[in-house]
RNA sequence: GCCGGAAUGGUGGAAUUGGUAGACGCAGCGGACUCAAAAUCCGCCGGGUUCACGCCCUUGAGGGUUCAAGUCCCUCUUCCGGUACCA
């Protein structure tokens, strides 16, 4: 059968597509005679359908997997579904149907899509996390964190987001809204379950050092500074009259001596006791109130009034012994450190401004290097470390040295200690809704809050109730789901109804994957030690702080719980962040209406014209637009390389790609040669080193036109058309990760016995890239004059001689005297003239 | 404010270790084929100057290091991302 002469994708497509499917050609098991690789992307939420944001992430997966499965890697490719979560609910509510029902609905159409787009999944370990076989072992891993005193349950003020009736992690609030809904996020007080991540803080921030050079460098420092590690001292200030003391946190203990007042939050638990009884207490209270019912986002903007109010109270000096009042402030945070913060208004600028502002003394104790400061003149705090004045036996010290002194000192008086402070928050994990993996423990009258035991697992999620109007959860009002029976004393309890945040699902999936059948245990222990940790993780750069810190979180917290390998420490080891598809400038929104729709390019172009363009039109981790002209030039080479296979398939033959060679060849066939191996050797280089698949590609066009051009001529010869078909198996099999339904068909139309995705990537050769005449540049002063063709391997003294040689050359040397010369073997010379 | 990152033709982007700036595309222009168009194929395509060979300028701005700078250093501008009364 003769190749058509226009690429018609949409048969053909299928026609493989079906053959990977009825092969299971991707689906891989532990070999431990092979390399192994394991690549994922980030697992998709499946609302509804696919959009062009998921097509650019798994098209760079897939040329990335079956790039490595042609160099002989054992690839584990896997998929599954991030399904538990609000917008199942909230679609539910819409549309009058159940959120399980929708789920499964969208599951099924989005992986038709996938499937059509043509990657390459061991569809054999397809997860789904909403299924019991999936978070019956997410229960299992909360029963095992509560016997650790990983995870626990406390009352505090909580992100409470109004419109989806929930609770929110500090990770979730974004510029005080909701990360879902943006609606402005309040506080409400709760009592939740948290899993204890600042036990980790310290191994979490190390670690990225093992990280660096895999992941890329700026998420690194998000992940650093939302961990917001500070070395400074507890210090305790006694309260005046009684036996309790205020704990201060500070990184400035060099500055103990300039301390003025004490500034407390209003929700500081001593300020009940401080207040009450106090003649302006009426007043007090009503600051405080004012002041918690603030908007958040109000309360934390930097331009907000420094409000404050004397409580009457004063503490002691922990040195000195002075008398220091203690203030309310609305800028303390009862959330950092102690909720209370010794004020040193000379070296602080909020100190400063609060002091102005109510007449509080300021005094200097730190000097910068040869100056001495004045109070009054002073219009805004001294900040930097400088010189210790002021302070009895510290004064004279540089900063550092009077911190480590002067914290030496509270230590040996038991006054204070050197402390850690982080701004890391423990993860709130419970979800007032019903569309997440319940919660398996019960309260008993008598026996208080009790575990479900490990043989009642798992906590089924009930699937026969009706979702509310509002938005609330239905399971309190599920009497079936609630009434349970106490594990400790056999009476009657209630079940806890709160659901796990669904980011909780997506910080083991990957270790699913490598055993995702399993159900005995959560996981296959030789399957783990064989598969994990991941090689290559791709996805949107949006995850960098919230699901990548869960998720090594929950490496280090699974191994230490026994359930992954030890050594385990870091789940993915290359990250790389592709960056988002735009239209117009914008992100694609539904709202905005500026979406391309994956199904109606596929059914234009084909899968692998769509997936090439996502690939060529820039570099993965930058943004790009998303132009009609783009696709139609991805789709124009496509066509291209189908047109010419058409054209020349009486001259090629099914020899292998990088082919030998006669050593008699003409210079065409070593010119063409000489373009295969390139290409081959840049192409390999970019997929595996650099994720440049844009230049990857760009290399495979250049392949492309060097046969182009020299086809006419080499089809009259035997070694030509042999080097012809050679340079067109590269092309093929170059192109094969990108674009691999038309590469499959092609090769088989040329009458390869052997399918490509079996193919072994091919091996260029140095001697094909070695030629016997270099071009070298020839600079005058830097400034490119003249060029010189020398034979390879030409000595110095051979090179500068043929430059000087150059007429060109000589116009700019004429009446000057040559002070230099510089010689770059095989590439340039640089005569310096005066 | 602090911490990252970026800025290259009309346009998306190349230039990997300091060594030919603008690969490969897109758009545009010219030509072939065609009754014509589409598709395809071939050629041109940073700016200035020149009949031309050339010469000069050019990687956000200004300085510096170097035989040589898009690349390294300093200062600045603009944009993007993160974070922010974190004591």
């Amino acid at each position: 059968m003769a190749l058509q002469y226009r690429y018609a994708p949409h048969g053909i497509e299928e026609k493989w597509q079906k053959q990977w499917e009825s092969k299971q050609a991707f689906h891989c098991t532990e070999d431990a005679s092979r390399p192994k690789y394991y690549l994922m992307e980030m697992f998709p939420y499946p609302s509804g359908r696919i959009h062009m944001g998921h097509v650019r992430n798994y098209s760079i997966g897939d040329v990335m997997a079956r790039f490595r499965r042609m160099q002989g890697y054992n690839v584990l490719h896997p998929i599954g579904w991030d399904a538990f979560g609000l917008p199942a609910e909230n679609a539910a509510i819409k549309n009058n149907t159940h959120p399980a029902k929708w789920t499964y609905a969208n599951i099924d159409y989005m992986r038709s899509q996938l499937k059509r787009m043509g990657y390459s999944y061991d569809w054999q370990r397809e997860v789904a996390t909403c299924r019991p076989e999936y978070y019956r072992w997410e229960q299992e891993f909360f029963l095992k964190c509560l016997k650790k005193n990983l995870v626990y349950r406390k009352k505090a003020s909580q992100n409470w987001c109004p419109c989806c009736h929930t609770v929110l992690a500090n990770e979730q609030v974004i510029d005080g809204k909701c990360w879902r809904c943006d609606s402005v996020v309040e506080q409400k007080d709760l009592t939740q379950w948290f899993f204890r991540i600042t036990a980790y803080a310290d191994e979490l921030l190390a670690d990225l050092a093992k990280l660096e050079g895999g992941w890329p460098s700026r998420v690194l420092t998000m992940q650093n500074n939302w961990i917001g590690r500070s070395t400074g001292a507890e210090i305790s200030f006694p309260l005046e009259g009684r036996y309790e003391s205020v704990k201060v946190f500070t990184t400035r203990a060099d500055t103990l001596y300039g301390v003025t007042f004490l500034t407390l939050a209003p929700e500081h638990p001593l300020v009940e006791s401080l207040i009450k009884g106090r003649e302006n207490e009426a007043a007090i209270r009503e600051f405080i109130e004012r002041t918690r019912n603030m908007d958040r986002l109000d309360r934390q903007s930097e331009t907000l009034e420094k409000e404050g109010v004397f409580t009457g109270a004063y503490c002691l000096h922990p040195i000195t012994g002075e008398r220091v009042p203690i203030w309310l402030g609305n800028f303390v945070l009862a959330e950092y450190g102690t909720g209370a913060v010794m004020a040193v208004p000379a070296h602080d600028q909020r100190d400063f401004e609060f002091a102005r502002k109510f007449g509080i003394p300021i005094k200097v104790v730190i000097n910068p290097e040869g100056a001495s400061l004045d109070p009054a003149a002073m219009d805004a705090a001294f900040t930097e470390s400088g010189v210790l004045v002021d302070s009895r036996e510290f004064s004279g010290m540089p900063s550092p040295a009077g911190r480590e002194a002067i914290i030496r000192k509270l230590e040996a008086e038991g006054k204070g200690k050197a402390t850690v402070n982080y701004r890391l928050r423990d993860w709130n994990i419970s979800r007032q809704r019903y569309w997440g993996a319940p919660i398996p423990v019960v309260y008993c009258e008598k026996c208080g809050m009790q575990p479900v035991k490990e043989e009642d697992l798992p906590v089924l999620l009930p699937l026969d109730v009706k979702t509310c109007e509002d938005g609330r959860s239905p399971l309190p009002d599920t009497p079936s789901f609630v009434q349970a029976v106490c594990p400790c004393c056999g009476g009657p309890a209630r079940r806890e109804t709160d659901t796990m945040d669904t980011f909780v699902e997506s910080s083991w999936y990957f270790a699913r994957y490598t055993s995702a059948r399993k159900e005995d245990a959560p996981f296959d222990e030789d399957a783990l030690r064989y598969w994990l940790p991941v090689d290559q993780y791709v996805g949107g750069v949006e995850h960098a702080i919230l699901h990548l810190l869960y998720a090594r979180f929950f490496t280090k917290m699974l191994r230490d719980c026994g359930y992954l390998p030890k050594g385990l420490d870091e789940p993915f080891k290359r990250l790389l962040t592709q960056g988002m598809v735009l239209l117009g400038g914008s992100k694609m929104s539904k709202s905005k209406g500026n979406i391309v729709d994956p199904d109606a390019m596929v059914e234009k172009y084909g899968a692998d014209t769509v997936r090439l363009f996502c690939l060529f039109a820039a570099p993965p981790e930058r943004d790009f637009d998303w132009t009609d002209s783009g696709i139609e030039g991805a789709y124009r080479f496509v066509n291209r390389v189908w047109h010419m296979f058409s054209e020349m398939q009486d001259v090629l033959s099914p020899v292998s790609a990088c082919s030998d060679m006669s050593a008699s060849s003409s210079a065409s066939v070593r010119a063409l040669r000489l373009a295969e191996h390139a290409a081959v050797k840049k192409v390999g280089e970019d997929i595996a080193d650099r994720n440049q698949f844009n230049t990857a590609i760009a290399a495979i066009m250049e392949l492309l036109n060097a046969i182009s051009l020299y086809r006419a001529e080499l089809s009259g010869s035997e070694d030509g058309r042999r080097a012809l078909s050679s340079a067109m198996s590269s092309v093929l099999t170059l192109l094969y990760p990108f674009t691999p339904h038309m590469c499959e068909e092609i090769w088989q139309e040329l009458g390869h016995e052997k399918e490509l995705d079996t193919e072994v990537w091919p091996q260029w050769k140095p001697e094909a890239l070695s030629t016997d005449t270099v071009t070298v540049v020839v600079q005058v002063n830097g400034k490119l004059r003249g060029r010189i063709d020398a034979p390879a391997g030409s000595d110095k003294e051979a090179l500068v001689k043929a430059a000087l040689a150059d007429s060109a050359v000589a116009r700019h040397l004429d009446g000057k005297t040559i002070v230099k010369t510089v010689v770059v073997p095989e590439k340039l010379v640089n005569i310096v003239v005066r």
